[in-house]
Parts: C-alpha cells; sequence; structure tokens
DNA sequence: GCGACAG
DNA sequence: ATCTTGTCGC
C-alpha cells in the first residue's frame, strides 16, 4: 500500500487509542551534558487506552540518547524516531494514536504527528497544548478566555485552511489544540480526543497516562530494568 | 528589522 | 522539555 497524507484510511471504529510521550534526563555518563541537549536521554512511553473498559490495556518505554536539538517547526526531527520506536514496541491493537504535538497545524502542514503517522502509515492526531502556528477563528490571536471551542485555523503552502480544533477541557485552564496527523479528518479528530478526555482532567487520558509513566521513568536509572518494569506493569489498569 | 516559536 | 522560589489567582 502506498503511503498517505490525507484524511480518507480512517478507522472504521475506535476503542483502542494509543498515546505517546516524551520526557527528558541526564545521561548518567556524562554529567556536563544538560537535560534535554543532545547527547542527553530521552524517556518515551506509549500506552493503548480501552475507551470502551475505560483501562490502559498495554504500556511500553524506550530510553536513548537524543540526537537532534529542539528547533520549534523542527519538533519531529527529534522526537519522532525515538516515538515511533516506542510504538513499535506496542503489540495490542491499536484504532488510532494520540501525539503530543501538531499535526497539520504547523508552518509547513506537517507537524509531529503528521511525521508519525505519514512514516508509519497509521491514523494518528496531534494533540498539543500551545500553539506553534495559526489562529482560531473568530479571534485575531489569542484564545477568549471563555472559550470552550473553537475551528483553529492555519496557513501553510500559501493558502488558509480549519487545521483543528481548540477545545478547553476544563474551565478556566488553557485550551488543547487538536488537529489530523494522518488519516483522519478534524472532526473525527475532535469527536476522538473529547471521547478520552476524563472530567477532571486537561489532557487526554492515553496522553495523560504516557505523561505520568514519563515523569516516573526519566528517574529511574536506565540499568534499572525491574524497577522500569514494575512502572509500566502498574501502569495497566486491573 | 522585530517578535514568535509544538516539546 | 527541564531547572527552580516564591508567588499570583481561584
Amino acid at each position: 500500500m502506498a503511503l498517505r497524507f490525507q484524511s480518507a484510511g480512517a478507522p472504521a471504529t475506535v476503542r483502542f487509542v494509543g498515546g505517546v510521550d516524551m520526557a527528558y534526563s541526564r545521561n548518567p555518563r556524562h554529567a556536563t551534558i544538560r537535560c534535554g541537549a543532545v547527547g542527553s536521554h530521552a524517556v518515551v512511553a506509549a500506552v493503548v487506552w480501552d475507551l470502551e473498559a475505560r483501562r490502559c490495556v498495554q504500556a511500553v518505554s524506550v530510553r536513548r540518547t537524543v540526537a537532534f536539538p529542539y528547533i520549534p517547526g523542527l519538533l519531529s526531527f527529534r522526537e519522532a524516531p525515538l516515538m515511533m520506536a516506542a510504538i513499535r514496541r506496542i503489540t495490542h491493537p491499536v484504532d488510532i494514536w494520540l501525539i503530543d504535538g501538531h499535526g497539520i497545524s504547523h508552518p509547513r502542514g506537517c507537524g509531529l504527528a503528521t511525521h508519525i503517522g505519514v512514516t508509519l502509515n497509521l491514523p494518528t492526531i496531534g494533540v498539543a497544548k500551545s500553539l506553534l502556528t495559526g489562529w482560531l477563528a473568530g479571534a485575531n490571536k489569542l484564545p477568549p478566555a471563555d472559550m470552550a471551542l473553537d475551528r483553529l485555523m492555519c496557513t501553510w503552502q500559501g493558502r488558509e485552511r480549519l487545521a483543528g480544533y481548540a477545545i478547553r477541557p476544563r474551565t478556566g485552564h488553557d485550551p488543547l489544540y487538536v488537529s489530523p496527523g494522518n488519516r483522519i479528518s478534524a472532526e473525527q479528530a475532535l469527536k476522538t480526543v473529547v471521547d478520552c478526555l476524563k472530567a477532571e482532567n486537561r489532557l487526554a487520558e492515553p496522553i495523560r497516562l504516557a505523561d505520568l509513566l514519563c515523569a516516573q521513568l526519566r528517574l529511574i536509572p536506565p540499568h534499572q530494568r525491574g524497577r522500569i518494569a514494575e512502572v509500566l506493569r502498574a501502569a495497566v489498569t486491573a
């Protein structure tokens, strides 16, 4: 099958939603390298969330040395290789992936979620916590404080278009920016993310779980395989 | 030239 | 993202 960069090819039903996130830690062998810098370590966590049973069915992690610096607009060069390594470790079926970053809401229409989706030919959704580019329809620049949901507009390749949606899962908190990564429409992407929200949290559950895992795993020395396995095992809900 | 800039 | 004390807001 040829690689596709489009909204077609979406999953017929969405039950198992994957979530991926990353965190950085220091390289134990090179105390001089700052955390997050090239040469430091990165921890990736990937989880599978069962929307029907409302539980986590699998959790994996990958740890690697960071090879590319952070450059706004080029995040996928830094994080996509590691996230894809974690995704490949998942054995449980996954209908669609939630990626911590933007999809087509990107200066060139190709954010982290799009990059991963196209490369692996998987349905992906970008779920970002802040804006990289673009604006909200109706607003000039900043999201209105009382906004519940609004269209996210973006311009790339000289054309203005709907990039996704901004939603506010918790009133008073910052919005979440949802845009298609690959093989899904903006509307389907929005619905999927909303379905993954828990009333008490700002983040969609699959990404929140991956977030939590990373926060714990980054504090564990890489050689302590037992402790890492223990944390991953505890993340899977009975 | 100036400011903005996912994680 | 990560490093960090006190501090602003609900």
